[in-house]
RNA sequence: CCAGACGGUCGGACGGCCGCGUUGAGCUUUUAGUUCACCGAGGAAAGUCCGGGCUCCAUGGAGACAAGGCGCCGGGUAACGCCCGGCCGGGUCGUUCGCAAGAAUGGCUUGAGGGAAAGCGCCACAGAAAACGAACCGCCUUCUUCGGAAGGUAAGGGUGAAAAGGUGCGGUAAGAGCGCACCGCUGGCCUGGCGACAGGUCAGGCAUGGCAAGCCCCGCCUGGAGCAAGACCGAAUAGGGAUGGCGCGCCCAACGUCGCAAGAUGGAUGGGCAGGCGUGUCUUCGCGCUGAGGCUGUCCGGGUUGGUUGCUUGAGCGCAUAUGCAAAUAUGCGCCUAGAGGAAUGGUCGUCGCUCAGCAAUGAGUACAGAACCCGGCUUACAGACCGUCUGGCUUU
């Protein structure tokens, strides 16, 4: 499991498949070059609040992900995590539950 | 004890589970992985408004001009538009003196606080008039066709943010610094103070308003850009320069050169044909593109993704002593305190603390806000707690 940084990576998610939950919108894609790994990437705007606000979901998220994808994520796919304003206050069990719904939406799809 | 103002300090604590970043040590086979340990956001990290350090660029010295900024005095400072102390003015409240105008003094508060007799400009509405010293009403004198007209007058009315020093007495046709007293103002001199200024004294009746945060004048200051600064290393691909190798078919031909001529020779950013490539299933044939434009070796320089560095020991922090009203400075001792890079410094659960509500059980709330090269300031945001000074109220003695 490792990380998505580059600009690239980020918009060649865009036109991937979609899972919205009330605390974020998960898109994901395959991903040739990474083979048997899975890459997350966060991306938390500027529209949602301050600096504050934006890190402490950014950990939220991350904390999240680092539960669940190890588990319900597909190797070889790239995901992208796109929060919105819910993920600041939503209850941690609940986010975990929404992620994990939203993995198995996506592999559902992909079949 | 309660409330308020001002100044200062702080701005949650502990534990379990799961994690992240730098550094150090160890282990595994180098790469990498893994284990342990240490440290890991703020008072404003914010706004990016001033002042610096640092870096690169520009720059011979000095002056002038332009543009921008600053503007009472003294001190502090690396520097500042910041801080400290002082001076002066405005507002407000109280006290004292005075018939009054006003003055003195104390508290709070406030001032972009140089120049308005260098010049230009502006002063809304209202008002007669907003500066050329001004007559709307009123007042007084003269004349009168009895409607008013001419002249004098800034005491009174009215307008306004602002109206031509104020109060009182005299004076006068009515008035007026016209005269006088007091208050205010302006100028000279003397004294005190480093100075801003203050006090005293003499003179002047003292027409010549306000705005300089409109332009302007005077004095002082200022080169530009910013860590995405700057330095180093540099993959693949494409492109640039130098140099070498292979290849560069045929015909026509403008024109050039040589020649007295015939002719010879070179031959284009020209034309045609081979040849090559593509295409319709293949051949023939047709169409399109191409037709020396090529292929390749070596070296050099620039340079993108990326990596390393700049990158945290500094006008540093704490304590003590000394000097100073203070800002602050000096000396001594001690301490090392984040360095990320799609960006670590946390997520989650529990217990407690604090505030508010409630008799209680309990419930609700726990702010503003996230380093990005580093300092000194300013401004703005902020739940709550503590300390000090002052003011007011209540209770007790």
């Amino acid at each position: 499991m490792s990380a998505i940084r580059k600009r690239q990576d980020f918009l060649a998610l865009r036109n991937g498949r979609k899972a919205g939950k009330p605390g974020f919108l998960l898109v994901s894609r395959p991903n040739e070059a990474a083979g048997e790994g899975v890459r997350i990437g966060l991306t938390v705007t500027k529209k949602i609040g301050g600096a504050v606000v934006r890190n402490r979901i950014r950990r939220r998220l991350r904390a999240a992900s680092r539960e669940i994808f190890p588990q319900f994520g597909v190797p070889g796919m790239d995901y992208v995590l796109i929060a919105r304003k819910a993920a600041y206050d939503r209850n941690y069990e609940a986010l975990l539950d929404d992620m994990k719904r939203a993995l198995l939406s996506l592999a559902r799809d992909t079949k």
